[in-house]
DNA sequence: AAAACGGGGGT
DNA sequence: ACCCCAGTTTT
């Protein structure tokens, strides 16, 4: 009680003014809990700010295009949260009268939702007591009860739920599942915490046995592999090119992008009009250059997609083109994205064969 | 149980 | 470089 009473009070002063906390419309807070996992408020804030003018109300959101939608979660990355706020959108509109589920285990059923985001809407709109477990939650209780089980263990994943379901009262659930993340955000920081200003010192135990740097403990894992990109540029005399939807698995599934070669190393031009895909897409006339001197490094947390711009001028096309001056309208990642400004802002001359 | 899935910011 | 972020889904 120590602990949940002393959280409310530090949030009741210190808490971040966010547009999703004026209002308890499970609409609203669904796009934001979405539009936030595994994203930075600052980083997620415009995009709800840009979100809720484009799409009012759930009927709008489930109304639009699947790429409208994508396009404007351009850049937000995890893409398929973005497919699946469409659908269950859709979902909610069309099966639902517009209403979303209004408990846990309702919300939990829809796509995209897990039990984080059902427990934030459930308490934030329905003021039912389940306990959030993000990875600012892992972190204060860790620290707090002295816990070195790993966050992202199966073990860990249930006993710091069970034991943020055990601290949560039927008293403010969602003020106080909101105090206990913000808390971890603002003060309880992964790197230099605020422990010499801490409500909590007294009790902590992490703090106590000055294992505070040390904890939480978890499981390191990713390996990052290498991937070689080539981006054929297609361009013709009357400015087409060709721009077609990702499909399939993997990263980036239903944006849009150049003609992909990917190969398994870095290559050069003569290489490249070697390769099937490139010979079965251009004709012999093509006039072929490097648009990026150095090589694009781009990195995610999986992998790094090391890129080549390949500018390739036709006099004609055999695919589906579209016009280059309609290429914005398209999803696409950051990676094209980037390149597609700094083209714009670049005289061909500066291109590198 | 582990891997895949983006991009940006902090150290 | 490495870690982390209002996690979820797929393999």
């Amino acid at each position: 009680m120590f602990f949940y009473k002393t959280l409310i009070n530090w949030y009741l002063k210190k808490n971040r003014d966010l547009p999703w906390r004026k209002t308890k419309s499970p609409y609203e807070i669904w796009l934001s809990e979405i539009m936030l996992q595994q994203t930075r408020v600052a980083q997620g804030l415009p995009y709800f700010l840009k979100f809720t003018e484009a799409f009012p109300t759930v009927f709008d959101l489930a109304n639009a295009e699947e790429s409208e939608v994508l396009k404007l979660w351009q850049g937000l990355g995890y893409y398929s949260r973005a497919r699946n706020l469409h659908f269950t959108a859709k979902y909610v509109a069309n099966e639902l009268n517009g209403v979303f589920p209004n408990s846990y285990k309702g919300l939990l059923k829809l796509k995209g939702v897990g039990d984080y985001t059902a427990s934030a809407i459930a308490s934030i709109c329905f003021d039912e007591p389940a306990a959030v477990v993000d990875g600012n939650v892992y972190r204060v209780l860790s620290r707090f009860y002295g816990i070195d089980t790993p966050i992202n263990s199966t073990e860990g994943i249930k006993q710091f739920k069970e034991l943020a379901q055990s601290i949560i009262q039927e008293e403010e659930p969602g003020r106080y599942n909101q105090a206990i993340m913000d808390f971890g955000a603002l003060h309880c920081k992964p790197k230099s915490p605020l422990c010499n200003e801490c409500p909590l010192a007294s009790n902590c135990v992490a703090l106590e046995q000055e294992k505070v740097s040390e904890l939480p403990v978890k499981i390191k894992k990713i390996k990052v592999k290498k991937r070689y990109f080539n981006y054929v540029v297609v361009i013709t005399e009357d400015e087409t090119t060709l721009f077609s939807e990702r499909k399939g698995k993997g990263i980036w599934q239903g944006l849009y992008q150049f003609p992909l070669i990917e190969t398994t190393e870095s290559i050069s031009a003569n290489e490249l009009v070697k390769q099937e895909e490139f010979v079965s897409l251009i004709p012999n006339d093509a006039a072929i250059s490097l648009f990026n001197k150095d090589e694009i490094i781009h990195k995610l947390s999986h992998q790094h997609l090391v890129t080549k711009f390949w500018v390739v001028r036709v006099s004609q096309i055999k695919g589906d083109a579209i016009k280059w001056s309609e290429i914005e309208q398209f999803p696409t990642s950051v990676l094209i994205s980037n390149f597609l400004k700094d083209y714009t802002n670049t005289n061909s001359q500066n291109l590198y064969i």
